[in-house]
DNA sequence: CATTTCACCTGGTGGC
DNA sequence: TGCCACCAGGTGAAAT
């Protein structure tokens, strides 16, 4: 489910729905694959932290925590940070509302409200982080919305593997994936199969550019609901209408009419309009 | 080191 | 209806 936009829509309607909240008790499932240190010190540092706001960084959801919510120099002393994998859920909830399925976490927040975190796939991540002697959260690549021509033409400078496979490479961009990698090197008019390190100053600005168009229309949209991906109240993004080439194979492009081609690039189904994109 | 492949999971879809 | 192959928003370990 979740790229740059998705979480990016879900950290914000969580945010409106939670800042500001209690946690009062936490409940974990027996799944321990999903959490990256223990539940039982996870559960212990969240209750009674104050949740100061939720935020996205690269693909994870970021809740910083707080002892109490009132004195103003409200600095963080946790966080508590969410990768929703391919198939995660932030949902707020009311305390009486079914449990589906799957669902890994409940935590029960001031206000009448749960957040509760639904996971099939179980390839998400849930972590804790005290930083009263330690380091915030920031995700080793760059944010594809605020990077500038020059550092992200230097991400690429000298790579062998295809542009689509660095794209995909979290540690050189934050956030950006499948759905997202497709639809800017389709706006850019490249090829995904290109070599990185072989495309021109031109073609890198208008890939920047491509990027940055469409993570940010895709999160004016709230993101792309391709199956199942819903915010913190449930509803879908409508991106999907808007994708040119994404699991559009054997379509015809939008813009020149040849049909959509897909082939396989890192083991990702990766679709191109191979008149528009050289 | 850089790059590729594969395993990790459940569930939906389409062919037979 | 069932069975099977294949596909899916991601990542990190192992292999090359």
């Amino acid at each position: 489910m979740p790229e740059l936009p998705e979480v990016e829509t879900v950290a914000r309607s969580v945010d409106a729905r939670v800042r500001g909240s209690r946690i009062l008790q936490v409940w974990f499932g027996s799944h321990h694959e999903l959490f990256k240190n223990p539940p039982s010190r996870q559960a212990t540092g969240l209750e009674g932290s104050v949740i100061l706001a939720v935020h996205r960084s690269g693909k994870h959801v970021v809740f910083e925590l707080g002892p109490s919510a009132t004195p103003s120099p409200a600095t963080p002393h946790a966080q508590w940070i969410v990768h929703l994998g391919m198939t995660g859920q932030l949902l707020v909830k009311a305390p009486d509302a079914p449990v589906v399925r799957h669902t890994h976490a409940r935590l029960t927040l001031t206000g009448g409200f749960e957040l509760r975190f639904v996971d099939p796939r179980r390839f998400g991540r849930l972590e804790f982080r005290n930083l009263t002697r330690a380091q915030c959260f920031v995700p080793p690549g760059a944010e594809p919305l605020e990077i500038a021509p020059q550092p992200f033409a230097a991400l690429f400078r000298g790579r062998r593997l295809a542009i689509k496979a660095a794209l995909l490479n979290q540690s050189l961009l934050a956030g950006v994936g499948n759905i997202y990698a497709d639809e800017s090197l389709f706006r850019a008019g490249i090829r995904p199969t290109r070599r990185a390190g072989r495309l021109t100053h031109a073609e890198l600005e208008r890939l920047r550019l491509a990027l940055r168009d469409v993570l940010g229309h895709a999160i004016r949209l709230g993101g792309s609901s391709v199956s199942d991906y819903v915010d913190a109240n449930g509803d879908p993004g409508s991106f999907q209408v808007e994708h040119c080439v994404y699991q559009r194979t054997g379509q015809p492009c939008r813009r020149c009419g040849t049909l959509i081609r897909r082939i396989l690039i890192a083991g990702r189904g990766t679709h191109f309009c191979p008149r528009c994109q050289r």
